[in-house]
RNA sequence: GCGCCCGUAGCUCAGCCGGAUAGAGCGUCGGCCUCCGGAGCCGAAGGUCACAGGUUCGAAUCCUGUCGGGCGCGCCA
């Protein structure tokens, strides 16, 4: 993916315009009636609303200041410095100072053939210049199958990388699993004691084990490795335990007594093998649902391994060397402080026992020593507090380097029939993101959960995801899609070709006010992916796709026959219709929606 | 109490590295139409951009404060 080839963009009006700005500022300067210092950058916008213009610029605006200068005035000698161009037609200066730019018909058709051309790689482009980045997503602990929140970090994630892959940027997808902590041990004790159970030897289930059906699953797998050769008596197990929570005792204290009695009764090596019977299975289940939803990873990176290596002990030594951790109260702290964090925080508990955040740390430092010049991690957003801590610890770690950027995404909140679906994760009311892809499908799910600001909460309207109408945008695009491969099977249907060359060699047919408005559309699309890659927001693909393209589709659709006997007008309108449809493909494909052929 | 995110049309949301008369879908109201692909097409009404200051030639957009909503503030993971 290095080196993606430089695209020609002396077809792309806008630039066009941008470069005729430029020479006209250029020769101004050069004859010394602009007293600038340095070459002002232009900027060129479509305009929001046709009737002012098809183009526009504020250079003249913002020369005002530095020139010295009325900007009308100044946009009145920048028009004459413009050098000709047959694709603009007029040139009018509005409001406070605008230049507006009104084109030609048929300027703007040469991006049918460019399109055309560019295929699947249109609209992609080479800012990213091969730097590397490693977006890192879900990384969900392993205790139980994904729930809904976590799809929206999914497809938020591979959506993000997707956009970063189409900009130039070499990207590597990664999850964290965090197979190492309490919480694992938790799961291996729920496994096991559902496991004992179906052989009859019944203990009290713990008020804080997983108590999720997808357990009693495992255990059935430990089972059928196992046999019987890890039950104990129940008897044992419960033997003199402290209460559980609803016997008035401490839910926290029961189960870990728990955790520690099943390690005494299997020994390490009969503990390990259940522990790594939950800890497969989950990963696998996991694995599996992201991979049905489209989601695949470059790499999987297991929490464990930073035990098995000296990785976090290696870490901690390097930031007491360079002064960032110190001990205090018989525990070490890492000075968060020092970066913007409320107060500092700690990496070695008094016990000796390492924290959460030390082994974060190590598994970043493993990301920087791989190489890569940026690191982007989406979190959900109730971790937000973890934000300035993480990113203090690198900087602590690249002497001030900025490369980890962290994305938080808000909730999503279920609503079927108008009404709000309760998400606890109690038992019953849980929803899985596999229960939901079941329900609405996965394209659905995949538009839905980008379709919304990442920062933004997301209501997520199941009867809408699965409403097979125009209401529903997923299905207006893909229906968008699904009537371009129908035009071309209809135009077969009359025994007639697309002649493509010919459609090519005959765009000037091409200047109804609808076409016009939808050529404008599809040049737009590598701006709206540079946009939406720089600032990590897929939803503008969405927008774009539904408000830009599709729509603008539909309506020249229902205004316009395509199939006309004039076989140069057909032949390029079938081009339009054609790129129309490369477009539509190229944006469902970064967003991992598919692009259907009928529906 | 402190911190982060969010307050835009009746509803759900775009627009936010400052730019002209703030947009879309749904809903509401008024007209057409049944045509390559199926209730579709065209149009209208509807907004002090939470509020108050500030910066600027210009603020929904940037800064400060207030109010409202969500989330988070362990030697938990």
């Amino acid at each position: 993916m290095v080196g993606l080839p430089n695209i020609d963009r002396s077809h792309v009006v806008k630039d066009v315009v941008a470069d005729l700005l430029q020479r006209a500022l250029d020769a101004l300067i050069a004859e010394g009636k602009l007293p600038l210092t340095e070459r002002p950058a232009i900027r060129v916008e479509h305009a929001r609303d046709r009737g002012h213009a098809d183009l526009a610029s504020n250079v003249a605006l913002t020369l005002a200041k530095p020139a010295r200068r009325p900007p009308r005035e100044l946009a009145e000698e920048i028009v004459a410095a413009l050098p000709g161009d047959d694709r603009i037609d007029r040139i009018e200066i509005a409001g406070p100072g605008f230049i507006n730019f009104f084109l030609a018909t048929g300027a703007r058709n040469a991006i049918v053939r460019t399109i055309l051309e560019a295929g699947a790689t249109y609209g992609h482009s080479d800012a990213g210049a091969g730097r590397s980045i490693q977006v890192e997503f879900v990384s969900a602990n392993p205790t139980g199958p994904l729930h809904v929140g976590h799809g929206r970090g999914a497809a938020l994630g591979a959506s993000v990388a997707n956009l970063l892959a189409a900009t130039g940027w070499r990207v590597e997808r990664e999850y964290y699993v965090n197979d190492a902590g309490r919480q694992m041990d938790i799961l291996a004790l729920s496994v096991w004691l559902r496991y004992i159970e179906a052989h009859g030897e019944a203990v009290a289930f713990p008020a804080n084990g997983y108590h999720g059906a997808y357990v009693r699953q495992i255990a059935g797998a430990l089972q059928a490795k196992e046999g019987d050769g890890l039950v104990h008596a129940a008897a044992s197990v419960a033997h003199e335990l402290p209460p559980d929570a609803g016997d008035g005792g401490d839910a926290e204290a029961h189960i870990d007594a728990l955790v520690e009695r099943a390690r005494t009764l299997l020994g390490d090596d009969g503990w390990e093998r259940v522990f790594e019977t939950g800890r497969h299975a989950m990963v696998e289940n996991i694995r599996q649902d992201l991979a049905e939803f489209g989601v695949v990873y470059d790499r999987w990176f297991a929490e464990r391994g930073l035990y098995t290596g000296d990785a976090v002990e290696r870490t901690l030594e390097r930031l007491r060397r360079s002064g960032h951790v110190y001990s205090h109260d018989g525990a070490e702290w890492f000075r968060a402080s020092a970066y913007g964090d409320e107060k500092d925080r700690v990496v070695v508990r008094d016990n000796g026992q390492t924290t959460y955040f030390a082994s974060d740390i190590a598994y970043h430092l493993d990301k920087l020593e791989r190489g890569f010049d940026r690191l982007i991690n989406v979190w959900g957003a109730d971790h937000h507090g973890y934000v300035a801590r993480m990113q203090g610890a690198l900087r602590a770690l690249t002497d001030g380097d900025d490369r980890l950027e962290i994305l938080l995404v808000q909730f999503a909140t279920l609503y079927r029939g108008g009404e709000k679906i309760p998400m606890s994760t109690r038992a019953g009311e849980f929803v899985t993101l596999r229960e939901l892809r079941e329900e609405v499908g996965n394209d659905a799910a995949r538009f839905f959960y980008v379709l919304r600001r990442c920062d933004q909460h997301l209501e997520f309207d199941l009867d809408l995801a699965k409403a097979e109408s125009q209401d529903n945008p997923v299905y207006y695009i893909q229906y968008a899609h699904a009537r371009i491969a129908s035009v071309f099977s209809q135009l077969e249907a009359r025994a007639g070709t697309w002649d493509r060359g010919r459609g090519l060699a005959h765009l000037d047919r091409l200047g109804t006010h609808h076409e016009t408005e939808l050529l404008a559309a599809l040049e737009r699309f590598p701006e709206v992916i540079a946009q939406a890659a720089a600032n990590r927001e897929p939803h503008r693909i969405c927008y774009y796709l539904l408000e830009d393209v599709a729509n603008a589709f539909h309506t020249w659709y229902n205004a316009e026959t395509f199939l006309v006997t004039d076989e140069t007008l057909r032949d390029a309108r079938l081009a339009l219709v054609a790129a129309t449809g490369q477009v539509i493909r190229n944006g469902l494909e970064l967003i991992g929606v598919s692009a259907p052929e009928s529906m």
